[in-house]
DNA sequence: CATATTATAATGGGATATCATGGGTTTTTA
DNA sequence: TAAAAACCCATGATATCCCATTATAATATG
């Protein structure tokens, strides 16, 4: 599982260390590292090559002529492999670095299956969002059973 | 399951024993220690490694842009995978500590599948809190159902 | 029944390893 | 042949490990 949040620099030569528990994750899973475009949000996002599969499958079983379709494969386009060098960093290619509005300083989100990398700014807007939607209605009344299923009663 | 309450001292590094009850029963379903901030009280939260996969396999049930996947997304984001030291001990994140006011003591509380990180003071106010609803209300209408599954219905 | 004995749990502090970061040097490759 | 990427080593801060000590609970003993 990818967790917590961490704020890391981006150094002059675009170099970031990804936390190591993100790292350790990955070595768990025997998988490298993939950075790409979110489909979501203003961020990279960045997750096993497993997970990778199951986002290209679920755009094979959209209407490949659909513009939807076109629209993810063009995110798509820009995943890449990352290489790790000694200490554990990575060089984030520049074209993510502009589409996420990246400049000095990246913060590192846990999400689970994969991790977003925000700016500050970008991060404290979408942190923001969320306390005040915890705020307002509350947290998410989820029913967790042993079989994994979710049922949301939020409007029963 | 983790049950009981126990009070604990926070030393200089933000160290704090977990009571061994509550690492056995770790031991027994061979998972790491959660923490994460509590998304009702002003606590921190600590479960199972199985507990929080479900909560994220929830999340890609889930719309990517609703509300509730940005609150949960944000408690993955807030979560932390806690490593034991010889003598049964975690060191608490600064960001956990903040959020939970918590700095020299900490009460244990737990609540079965999770258990609660108070500070004494917050620990003090739930307390008498749900004393006092106790009294004005009485006990609370549960149905427990043989799947498991928990349903407060108090509201209803 | 009170007290001694033991085992287990919780705490304290210092040595060691790891992490995030900076900067220099060599090797690609465009 | 420049620019970029890969590789190398250095450093301060922090987390991890290890061993010693104190406290609490569990059991036994006079």
């Amino acid at each position: 599982m990818f967790l917590s949040t961490s704020h890391n620099k981006i150094d002059l030569k675009c170099r970031v260390s990804i936390p190591a528990s993100y790292r350790l994750n990955l070595e768990k899973e025997s998988s490298p590292l993939i950075l790409f475009k979110s489909l979501q949000f203003k961020c990279i996002e960045g997750t096993t090559a497993n997970r990778m599969q199951q986002y290209i499958d679920a755009i094979d079983q959209l209407n490949a002529l659909s513009d939807e379709a076109a629209v993810l494969r063009m995110m798509m386009a820009d995943a890449f492999e990352m290489k790790f060098d000694s200490g554990g960093r990575v060089i984030i290619p520049e074209t993510l670095m502009d589409f996420s509005g990246l400049t000095d300083k990246a913060v590192f989100m846990g999400i689970g299956e994969s991790f977003y990398i925000w700016s500050p700014s970008e991060y404290q807007i979408q942190y923001d969002y969320s306390q005040q939607i915890l705020k307002e209605k509350g947290p998410p009344k989820l029913i967790l059973s042993k079989s994994n299923l979710l049922k949301d009663v939020s409007n029963e």
